[in-house]
DNA sequence: AGGGTTATTGAGACAAAGTATCTTTCATAT
DNA sequence: ATATGAAAGATACTTTGTCTCAATAACCCT
């Protein structure tokens, strides 16, 4: 009866939104809970070939819809996964390495709420991503690719 | 010698940055001028058939680069381009009717400048969009569709 | 445990949003 | 006017998915 998103049990969520549980389902969950950084729908389906590419991307837009991997966007635009370690949450992205990190701010969703009032309408939701050269790059002294329009939309 | 990049001058501010004017360019400025809301590539491919796909590509790309145009997402992944009508700017991005707006919050950026700096390593630039649903769509009852993961990223 | 129902899968075609290549054409400086 | 290099067009290719439809497998019932 219990709804443990974390651990092993992200089947067990999937199960009590009333999905079955199966074997591809299992094997690409299991596959992902390896996996610390971001992820692409390509690593999946490299990695488990006797899966079919169309089960990979629905397993992946369950999880989305189920909240326990977030989709989101290098600097360039391509498409990363990774697992939600949190709640809520946005991510740091490193642009020369892509490590992928969560931070929170609460502050942030405030003021947000605020613009959302002020412009009329109701508020759905929203999406930030901080682009960053992480820690280790910018101590290697890697360099940033230059990316056209820095401050990204 | 004036680097206008409002206006009808879209054009002088590439040409200042050593690009030619050329009747492609020029078509497809005027046309995207025009566009008080977002568009998509295929918008102009579709307006402008006699120019090749490649060129409205590379021309978009040019003007992201510019800083001229911003490319962004609906809450669906889809993209949409809209010309920057401000300096540093966000968007709202409607929902439902997929109406475009801009709204600046240095606040905003303030927080996330701290946010780099926790994490450690050096900030490169951001992505924020926050969905809505605008004033028209919500005075009109129109019904929000449901999207898997509302606070997107 | 067996069987029916229905969700899910796999295969492969299709789609959207670009990108790469390569030859031809055009803008611009001289 | 012309040379030179930038840009364009055509077209094939790539990436990231989605759709369809027949075959399979989970799950519920008894």
């Amino acid at each position: 009866m219990t709804i443990e998103i974390r651990g092993s049990t992200i089947l067990a969520a999937l199960e009590n939104q009333g999905y079955r549980s199966t074997l591809p389902r299992r094997e690409i969950i299991e596959n992902l809970e390896k996996r610390s950084d971001g992820f692409t729908a390509e690593d999946l389906v490299r990695d488990l070939p006797h899966i079919g590419r169309a089960t990979v991307f629905r397993t992946i837009k369950l999880l989305l819809e189920a909240g326990i991997i977030c989709k989101l966007s290098l600097i360039n635009g391509e498409p990363r996964y990774s697992l939600a370690h949190a709640e809520h949450h946005h991510h740091t992205v490193c642009v020369t390495c892509g490590t992928i990190g969560e931070f929170h701010a609460g502050t942030v969703e405030r003021i947000l709420r605020l613009i959302g009032n002020e412009v009329g309408g109701s508020i759905i939701g929203h999406r930030i991503e901080l682009y960053i050269s992480c820690a280790d790059c910018a101590r290697q002294n890697i360099p940033v690719p230059t990316v056209g329009h820095t401050h990204v939309s």
